[in-house]
DNA sequence: GCAATAGTGTCTATTAGACAGTATCGC
DNA sequence: GCGATACTGTCTAATAGACACTATTGC
């Protein structure tokens, strides 16, 4: 067969699913939706679509973002798009029996969004919730915060939401990304919440106050002040204008 | 629409495509083969072909590069596979009009190889070869080896190739994955010119020699010496187990 | 000898990590 | 006052980078 036939091209279904993480009461938490229909009907599973006929791959990401969260996706490599959430590409799947019914290719998004109210999906509002990444990816399932059993994830979702978490946990090391986890104006406590929550450990109040105000570009005072952590007033900073951070933040080691 | 009615996806083709990169006479250089037809025709690509029905897309990559180069691919992620070039998947490039004649979606993978023989396509020797990464990417096209001038990659061809440049100079930092450029066996000076080709840079060949003989696991003794590059005879190594360096092997600033 | 590469030692400026101590709020 | 969090300063061990020096080959 001629490498371009048009005519010779097995037939695929190309989807996308997002990983969407966010950090809520000092843990990561990842969205999730039940499944109305078969097959893993009502299992968890990650927000996904098929991308239109038309639609760039990133389109369709921050489409069905919109749709399932209201929140608008920021993608760095498109020039124009309101502040928000980060949005990037994680990796592809496609095994051919990743979905019983068709050959479906699933192109993985990864969102990082700051603490948001509940979520809604299609005006079904139980029909997703967010989850701890601890009890979704649990060998056996776990409980959520509801008392409610978290069965496996379906499809190979719990391997997308491991690589995304994964991904998440190295960007955060050596890129601004962690900002994208605050409101527009946070403290450096609570940044270093997010460092621990997604890290899963404790940091040195400290040492890492001096390592975030000292790294260039990082941080930029917004001049105001808050006692919402309780205790003394602390700084308010916006993210600043770096994306990769030198030197990097140091994970500690197991 | 359902969001899973498997009769009303829009068609798509999905192709993997290749950056295979090797170090060539101290630059970093990629595969790239003559395109035999429309669109496109006679310009450069990067190797790629169409994912079969019941195929995996690391499979499909491996497929290909075995095609284009008889390289055996070696995919950190499946269990057993000879050893040989490095493979990994890259990024997925899915914008509807990147082909002109209808919509397929590339899954990208990036190879890693030890300098080769001259590459084969097909039996055809004329119409693959290697382009000093350089040359593809200048703006203009730039001169080849033979002083034939590089016109611009078909397809996004050549954003794929920044992406898996940029993926590689910044994976060499804090993975072994330098060694995946050498021969089974190979000296110290030999790595470093590795790092100079891909990060092209000057390094300090007595720091560097301290810094990786320093890093648990990234090289042990082979026992043997080597005088092929000429001066004092060299003591040859082999890639340790450590897959991620820690501390990182540190990219000279601009 | 001379050129080339391999490998070791030493000094210095920087920094990560540990931790003392002070500042400023709510209660 | 007390508890909490914010912030600044200090010490030490480790290290990146610069560079002097020696070792061992081919010619």
């Amino acid at each position: 067969m001629s490498p371009y036939d048009p005519s010779a091209f097995p037939p695929f279904a190309v989807t996308v699913d997002l990983v969407v993480l966010t950090v809520r009461r000092h843990a990561l938490c990842a969205l999730v939706v039940r499944r109305g229909e078969q097959p893993f009907q009502g299992r968890w599973a990650l927000p996904g679509g098929f991308v239109r006929g038309d639609e760039d791959l990133a389109a369709a990401a921050a489409r069905e973002l919109a749709e399932e969260t209201g929140l608008c996706a920021h993608d760095p490599d498109s020039p124009a798009s309101t502040p928000g959430a980060h949005l990037e590409q994680l990796a592809t799947y496609g095994d051919p029996r990743r979905d019983p019914r068709m050959r479906v290719v699933s192109v993985a998004h990864l969102v990082l969004a700051p603490d948001l109210p509940a979520p809604r999906a299609g005006g079904d509002a139980n029909s997703a919730r967010w989850a701890t990444v601890e009890d979704l990816l649990s060998q056996e399932g776990g409980f959520g915060r509801e008392g409610e059993q978290s069965t496996p994830l379906a499809f190979d979702h719990a391997r997308i939401l491991g690589d995304g978490v994964e991904r998440a946990r190295s960007k955060i090391e050596y890129s601004s990304l962690a900002t994208a986890f605050c409101p527009p104006e946070f403290t450096v406590g609570e940044l270093r919440r997010v460092y621990e929550a997604v890290w899963g450990v404790a940091l040195d109040p400290r040492n890492f106050h001096r390592k975030v105000t000292g790294t260039p570009g990082f941080l930029v005072p917004s001049g105001g002040t808050t006692t919402r952590q309780g205790g003394r007033p602390a700084q308010l900073f916006r993210a600043g204008g770096a994306t990769v951070l030198n030197p990097p933040m140091l994970r500690p080691e197991v």
